[in-house]
RNA sequence: GGUCCCAUCGUCUAGCUCGGCCUAGGACACCAGGUUUUCAUCCUGGCGACAGGGGUUCAAAUCCCCUUGGGAUCACCA
C-alpha cells in the first residue's frame, strides 16, 4: 500500500461536514515520543493539535516511538503513553501497536535501517568518523567556555581521510561519526514563525552515531520522517533549534522536506518551561485526579489556540472543523490550574447524573467509602447523592470528602470545629433539636419528602420564631458534621428518615453533655 | 555569553496575514450586588492590557527599525 495514498475516515458527525482543505499532498502528521517518562501535557497537546490537522485535512496520522535512548526508555512509559493517548480520544492510523505500511514504528527495531542510511552518508563525504574522545572534548568544550567562545566541536576528524579512518575503525576503534555542516546557510519554513534563518557557522557538526554504534535522535527523526513520508512536522519549540541540522540531512538524502511549525512552549507559573516543579504535568496526573476528558482536551488546546474571539467551550469536533496550524499562537502560554479547574466543573456539570455518577464512582471506593458492589446495589440512591453534589465539585475526586458523612455511623458524625463553635452561639440548639426531632418524628416515617419537609419546616421554624440559621446550623451539624453543603432536606431524603432521628438525638445528646 | 524565538488585561485569548469597523472583544481570577437555610451553582455590574521609543501613513494594537523584557537552545538526551 502507497503509504501516501488517500484514506478514508469516519470523521465527526455528518451533521457537520469537514471542509478539506486542497493541499498538494495528502498530509501525514505524525507525533513522536520517547518513552521516558509519562505523556507530558506539552505533548498532549502537540499530539492533539498534530491529530486535529490530519483530520482536518483528510490525512494520516501516526505515532511513533522514539525509544533511541535505552538508558530512559521503558516498555511501561510506553504503554503509559498509548494509553494517555487514547483516553484523550486520538485514534492513529499507524503506530508500534497497530503496524502500518512504513514500519517498524518504534525507533529501536530499525537501528539496521539507520546503519544503512549513515554507510551511504559517510560515502558521500557528508558525515565523517570522528575519533575524538569524551575527555578531548569535555576539555575543549572547557577551553571555549572559558574564552567566552561558542561552544561548538572543531572538526578536528573532518580533515581525516575517510578511507584510513574506515580502517581504523575496522581494527575496532570507537568512532562517532559526524554530520558535516557545509558553509552556508539555511531557511527553514515554519508555519507558525514564518521562515526562520540559520547560518551554519551556528551548526555544529552533530553526532548521528554514537561510538557504540547506536543512531541519535536527529538523525532518527529525519531517517523515520522520510521513511514515513511525513508531510508536515509540528512541534514543540524547544526543537527549533534543531531544525536546521534536520533540514541539512534532508538536502544530504535528496529527500522531499516536511514543513514545520513549532508551537509554542507551555510555561509554569514562573514563566519558564513547564516543569514538575510548578505543577502536575503528566496527563495521568489530572486523568487520576479526576479532570472530565473533555475538558482536558479542551482545556490544552486553548493553550495556543482559539476557536474564535468568544467560545472558551467547545468540542473535539469543533476543533477538527476548525484547527489549522497558521492560527497557532506563537508567545508561550502559562499554564493556568485555577481556570483548568474551572473548566473541569464547567464540563462535569454539563453530564448526566448516570455519566457523573459512572465517573465519581471509583474514586469514592477508592476513598473507601464503600464498596463497588454496595454503590452499584444502591444505584438509584447514588444518582441522588451525585445530584446533590454537581453544582458543588468540579473534578470526581472531591465528591468522596464531600459525602462522607452519609457512611458513617449515626451515633458519631464527625463534627469538624468551626461547625461546632457555630452551633454553641445558639443557646438553644439542643432544645431545637429535640423539638424538630419531636416533629419531625411523625413526618418521616414513610419516607422523606424533601420538598414538602422544607416548606412544613421553614414554617414550623417561623411559628417558634427560630432565626433559619438558629434553626439550620444545630441541623446541619447534627445530620452533616460539617458547615455547609447541600440542601437539609435533601441531605434528609439521602439519609433517610430512621438516620435522620438517629443522628439528631445522637447530636442532642452529644451537645448536651 | 552565542544563536534563535516571542511580546494585547495578573492569566488564557480575539483583533495583526489584507492598517480605518478598536473609546481593544470574550474567558478565568478578583471586587460589588442579586437569588438561596449555608456552601456551591446561577444572574447582574465593576476593575483591568496594545512593553518603551522612533519612523511610514490622512490613519497603526495592526507595517518597519531600535531598545527593553521574557523564553528556548547550546550532549555520544530526546
Amino acid at each position: 500500500m502507497d503509504p501516501r495514498a488517500p484514506r478514508a475516515y469516519p470523521l465527526s458527525p455528518a451533521s457537520s461536514p469537514i471542509e478539506v482543505s486542497p493541499v498538494s499532498k495528502p498530509v501525514r502528521v505524525r507525533f513522536a515520543p520517547s518513552p521516558t517518562g509519562k505523556l507530558h501535557i506539552g505533548g498532549a497537546r502537540t499530539a492533539l493539535f498534530n491529530w486535529a490537522y490530519a483530520r482536518r485535512h483528510g490525512g494520516q496520522f501516526l505515532l511513533r516511538i522514539e525509544d533511541t535512548d535505552p538508558e530512559r526508555s521503558t516498555k511501561e512509559f510506553e504503554v503509559a503513553i498509548l494509553e494517555g493517548l487514547h483516553w484523550l480520544g486520538i485514534q492513529w492510523d499507524e503506530g508500534p501497536d497497530i503496524g502500518g505500511p512504513c514500519g517498524p514504528y518504534r525507533q529501536s527495531e530499525k537501528y539496521p535501517q539507520y546503519r544503512e542510511v549513515a554507510a551511504q552518508l559517510l560515502a558521500s563525504g557528508h558525515a565523517y568518523h570522528c575519533f575524538c574522545t569524551t575527555e578531548r572534548l569535555d576539555a575543549l568544550r572547557a577551553e571555549q567556555e572559558s574564552r567566552k567562545e561558542r561552544q561548538v566541536y572543531d572538526r578536528l576528524c573532518a580533515q581525516l581521510d575517510s578511507a584510513q579512518s574506515a580502517r581504523r575503525v575496522a581494527a575496532g576503534e570507537k568512532a562517532v561519526i559526524r554530520f558535516r555542516v557545509p558553509p552556508g546557510e539555511t531557511v527553514c519554513i515554519d508555519h507558525i514563525r514564518g521562515d526562520v534563518r540559520f547560518s551554519h557557522d551556528e551548526v555544529d557538526d552533530w553526532v548521528m552515531v554514537r561510538s557504540d554504534g547506536s543512531p541519535t535522535y536527529n538523525f532518527c527523526v529525519v531517517c523515520d520522517d522520510v521513511d514515513m513520508g511525513i508531510t508536515h512536522v509540528f512541534r514543540g519549540e524547544e526543537h527549533l533549534v534543531n531544525t536546521p541540522k534536520q533540514v541539512l540531512l534532508y538536502q544530504a538524502l535528496g529527500k522531499p522536506m516536511p514543513e514545520f511549525g513549532h508551537l509554542p512552549l507551555m510555561l509554569g507559573t514562573d514563566g519558564k518551561k513547564l516543569s514538575k516543579r510548578t505543577g502536575d504535568t503528566a496527563l495521568q496526573d489530572y486523568r487520576d485526579k479526576g479532570f472530565p476528558r473533555e475538558a482536558v482536551v479542551n482545556f490544552l488546546c486553548l493553550q495556543g489556540w482559539a476557536l474564535d474571539g468568544t467560545s472558551v467551550l467547545f468540542s473535539v469536533e469543533q476543533l477538527v472543523q476548525h484547527f489549522d496550524i497558521k492560527d497557532v499562537q506563537k508567545a508561550g502560554a502559562i499554564f493556568d490550574p485555577e481556570k483548568f479547574r474551572w473548566m473541569a466543573g464547567e464540563y462535569l456539570r454539563k453530564e448526566s447524573l448516570e455519566t457523573l455518577a459512572a465517573h465519581c464512582a471509583p474514586f469514592v471506593v477508592a476513598a473507601g467509602l464503600c464498596s463497588a458492589d454496595e454503590l452499584a446495589r444502591r444505584s438509584a440512591w447514588f444518582l441522588e447523592v451525585v445530584k446533590t453534589e454537581q453544582a458543588r465539585i468540579s473534578i470526581y475526586s472531591e465528591l468522596p470528602a464531600r459525602i462522607a458523612y452519609l457512611f458513617q455511623p449515626d451515633s458519631a458524625v464527625v463534627w469538624v470545629d468551626e461547625a461546632v463553635v457555630a452551633v454553641k452561639k445558639h443557646a438553644a440548639a439542643v432544645q431545637t433539636l429535640r423539638d424538630y426531632r419531636a416533629w419531625l418524628e411523625g413526618r418521616v416515617s414513610g419516607g422523606v419528602d424533601a420538598a414538602a419537609l422544607r416548606d412544613a419546616a421553614k414554617a414550623w421554624a417561623q411559628e417558634r420564631g427560630l432565626k433559619l440559621p438558629a434553626f439550620f446550623q444545630p441541623v446541619r451539624l447534627a445530620l452533616c458534621g460539617v458547615v455547609n453543603g447541600a440542601d437539609m432536606f435533601d441531605v434528609m431524603a439521602l439519609l433517610g428518615g430512621p438516620a435522620v432521628l438517629a443522628r439528631l438525638d445522637a447530636a442532642a445528646q452529644r451537645l448536651g453533655a
